[in-house]
DNA sequence: CATGAATGAGGGTTCATTCAT
DNA sequence: CATGAATGAACCCTCATTCAT
């Protein structure tokens, strides 16, 4: 019988009375990326201090009323967007660095994808740093696995042994040091690399082996079209 | 008698009325570094986008339409506090590296001065994390004499040649960070130190040298009783 | 019985949330009018060029953010008093002046009417009065079609040839003065006619014929219940 | 004794104990003068309503509370412009039509005269524009004369026997009327005579009647250099 | 008296949030 | 849930007036 008269399963259509609330379900789904894409673009012009709730509901051509069915603050609107573009970017460099076995390779690498990624989207440049130092650092798996992969770096002799907090200090403010150059103008291709091989030098490497680490080639990154990114992207175009 | 006792003379002891301009001027003057210290003190608590003008002349005890005649805007009222507060940081720090001949450890002790002055006075570190980038990089007088000394310390060879924007950028954001971390939270005595071994670094010398230019004592940099900093700090204590 | 009873069709009554937006809609009239009423009394009791806008939400008893929901400046709500109320009348004044022949006859009757609705209507007078030349030459079908009907009557040489500039002028400064004095206390019945008599006498009319042309019975001319000056009146008398 | 040293007297010099006050009063009437003046200027650019008090005494480059030892309130500022003016204009006009015996020839001379005044003088059509018809009736010697007049005109039977008010209220509105057309932009120097020559026809003349009384050439009238319509134009055209 | 800073009431405007429909 | 008008607190700013010097 439950074979026969399944009440829910991936390749069953839903009964007529399950319809509705699936149709209901995607529909607040739609309409939760549209807000977070349209604040997504006020945030990267406004700031993230600015009254930003009318231009996200007049964006995302939605009743100032149903801003409060899906956050109830400015901040919970700001953690929304961070968290989905950070998911993003993870999901993009993670494959890349994951393999890498190389501790100074591997950490070179993903704060060279993280720039290169900004500085390839000026909208996302512009956000990141308008949201500044506490997102970068909170909402950034770079960030979340930046300690271990120091620490082994510093176990293999590779980076200097100093105090993890000074390093993680100082590579959050070049992140946003740098984020914030890309969003404010033109930047050289190199200049992420550039930061990144910085960076490897802060950690105690030598000049020769910093650049090393932070040069070859990188992947092509590429946003799917319906990532947050993408979407935000082309609405602010229009 | 009458050239002996004259009634009025270049040399006399000025006419009641003469003295009336210069007490005014003094009592304006009072006033307007009254509102700079509550400025100074709202703005570290409340960050420099927000609405300070009413707490800035509640903190200073008089009435909304006299900030105006002082202060047409948010703007001009930050930047005065940034100045007062730049030259007086400059006065200190001034004396200190100028005569220091090695570019490196010119560098160095200014990065750790200034650092050390933040550490040291939680009030100013708090103001300069909330000013940000911009005041940091553009009201400080570290950064006006950096890229001389940074192009003289690459010719000399002890730092990698590196593009002056790139570490201008990498110094700017140490710094931003190195502020947020004092300014939110206490530090041990050695941060600043720490902090700026680790650009010493990052500016291509080698860790063992790194660490000796960012060693060694300091003299005591102590503000005068009626610098604004310490009137600030006396006032917010009350 | 389906097709008996259909659940939807063009002819049905609307589902519940078609009635949504016109009741919304009339909700947002009612407010307008409610704002419209309040302005012309205010405006009628402290001019033109006051502060008006505390006022007016405190007549209409609403809150001062909601004004700013219908009108953005002082001069978009007076030009909304003066568009309404020119509209009520020339909707009572046409029907009478329209189909006169003789445009002596026409104007002196368009004069006659404007200003015993004005005498009869204190708050108009004041309104109006108020209000001044540029509203009482701009916001006016009698000044609208003075042009035509005062070429035609000196095409016809009841009235004599001089500019029209110059006529327009007199009539619209004495209009205003007849306002004025009608705003500002008792004037006899015939006052309006007397003023009209007058006019056409400047128009270039002998005495006698002046005399002639704005005398004579007048139809009853009564605004609307539901007019704005008759809500404005019942309002200003409570 | 007396003779000898006699205590004041017209053709005396002052005692030394005399001059100060004399020299005071001179000084307190030289800086009310100045405010008038200036009160003059602003009037016309901002209109009576308006905040004027700091635009005056920036005009006058005389202090805020220096003000209120001259003026008590706006309205005291605008009357004490008023009343000098007025008695400027009556000291012009009056000479012209004082001798004349017809009335009809002196009211249309004085109306001319007065307006006639106004257009050679922008300044002045615009402080009486601004003015508005409270003060073009009350501070205007042709006012006062007028109801004597027009009477006389009416035994003479030269006017139409119509009822005074009307006729003021009719003159008072053509003034203000032409005034503001000449403050606001340039008419032929014929407007006054036209202006005239209509009110002539007001009062019940026949238009070639009015239009020989409002003819003829006019003395030409001009303001003292220290009048206060001469010291406001050479102000403000610097 | 002259000065000009200090005052504070008042006006204009924005915007996050609520709520009836 | 969606809607969008209503709300009112908060903010910015002006300006007539006062008052110590």
């Amino acid at each position: 019988m439950i074979a026969a008269f399944p009440q829910s399963g991936p390749t069953m259509p839903a009964k007529p009375t399950d319809h509705r609330p699936r149709v209901a379900a995607e529909r607040r789904e739609r309409m939760r990326r549209r807000l977070i894409e349209s604040a997504m673009i006020v945030f990267a012009d406004k700031g993230i201090g600015a009254s930003v709730i009318a231009d996200v509901v007049a964006a995302a051509e939605v009743s100032q009323g149903s801003f409060y069915n899906y956050f109830r603050t400015n901040e919970e609107l700001l953690a929304a967007v961070g968290d989905e573009l950070s998911g993003e970017m993870v999901q993009l460099i993670e494959p890349v660095v994951g393999d890498i076995a190389d501790p100074a390779v591997r950490v070179a690498t993903a704060v060279r994808c993280y720039l290169h990624l900004a500085r390839s989207h000026p909208l996302l440049a512009r956000f990141l740093a308008a949201a500044g130092l506490r997102m970068l650092v909170h909402h950034n798996a770079t960030f979340r696995y930046l300690p271990a992969d120091l620490e082994e770096g510093q176990k293999q002799g590779v980076f200097a042994a100093v105090p993890l907090d000074i390093v993680l200090d100082l590579v959050g403010g070049a992140g946003m040091a740098a984020l914030d150059r890309m969003a404010r103008g033109r930047t050289p291709k190199s200049y992420p690399d550039q930061i990144a091989a910085a960076l490897m030098r802060t950690l105690g490497m030598g000049v020769a082996d910093a650049e090393r680490v932070a040069a070859g080639p990188l992947p092509k990154l590429a946003f799917g079209a319906d990532s947050l990114l993408a979407r935000a992207q082309a609405r602010a175009a229009a």
